[in-house]
DNA sequence: CGCTTTTGACCGGCGC
DNA sequence: GCGCCGGTCAAAAGCG
């Protein structure tokens, strides 16, 4: 019932440009998610933040508004503040997914949620002291549609050629009938 | 053999 | 406090 409005955009970008301004990215072709109802406010481009900066990766988009990534109050201290500030989101339309060329993750868990009929999956980071997670799951309205969420930044490269990520992208986009 | 996935247990937050 | 719900742990199985 904590439903939130997400607003997701492609991964877009390249490992050439590394100060990437907004503008540069995919922004013409944005995907929105309505997960449950539609409280309005934050716009997309306000919260917008780039993940490109420091690594040669190019994951980048940006979940902008919703209850669940403000920090929470209570037992986390300062050190933990930040790993919720750094949640992503990419929607896309595959079989499979084979989002994450680059790098390894190791699947962690896997439960179903009440939102959905599909489960969803758990994911950590496999290098050694990046502990990025990300959770996968399918939309339950239209099966074909798989929501991954990232959370934390990545703190080592890619460990194969973002050329693979690349042909995943245009992928990406001739999946995208939005 | 050294990784991965699988899967039920465990646990903490939150609403009632 | 209790129970539901979602996230994680960890032991065992799977796989190259």
């Amino acid at each position: 019932m904590p439903m939130e409005k997400y607003q997701i955009f492609l991964p877009v970008s390249g490992p050439s440009s590394p100060s990437v301004s907004p503008s540069s990215l995919n922004m013409a072709n944005p995907l929105t998610y309505f997960h449950g109802d539609s409280e309005n406010g934050v716009k997309p481009e306000s919260r917008f933040q780039h993940l490109d900066a420091k690594s040669s990766v190019s994951q980048t988009s940006r979940i902008c508004n919703g209850s669940e990534f403000k920090v929470k109050p209570g037992k986390r201290g300062g050190d933990s503040d930040d790993f919720r500030k750094h949640r992503y989101a990419f929607q896309t339309r595959s079989q499979v997914d084979i989002l994450d060329h680059g790098y390894r993750w190791r699947k962690y868990g896997q439960k179903t949620v009440k939102s959905s009929k599909f489960p969803r999956s758990y994911y950590r980071c496999t290098s050694t002291g990046c502990n990025v997670k990300k959770q996968v799951q399918r939309n339950s309205k239209d099966e074909e549609i798989v929501v991954t969420t990232y959370e934390g930044m990545h703190n080592h490269p890619t460990e194969r050629s973002s050329e693979n990520f690349e042909d995943i992208l245009r992928q990406i986009q001739t999946y995208t009938p939005f």
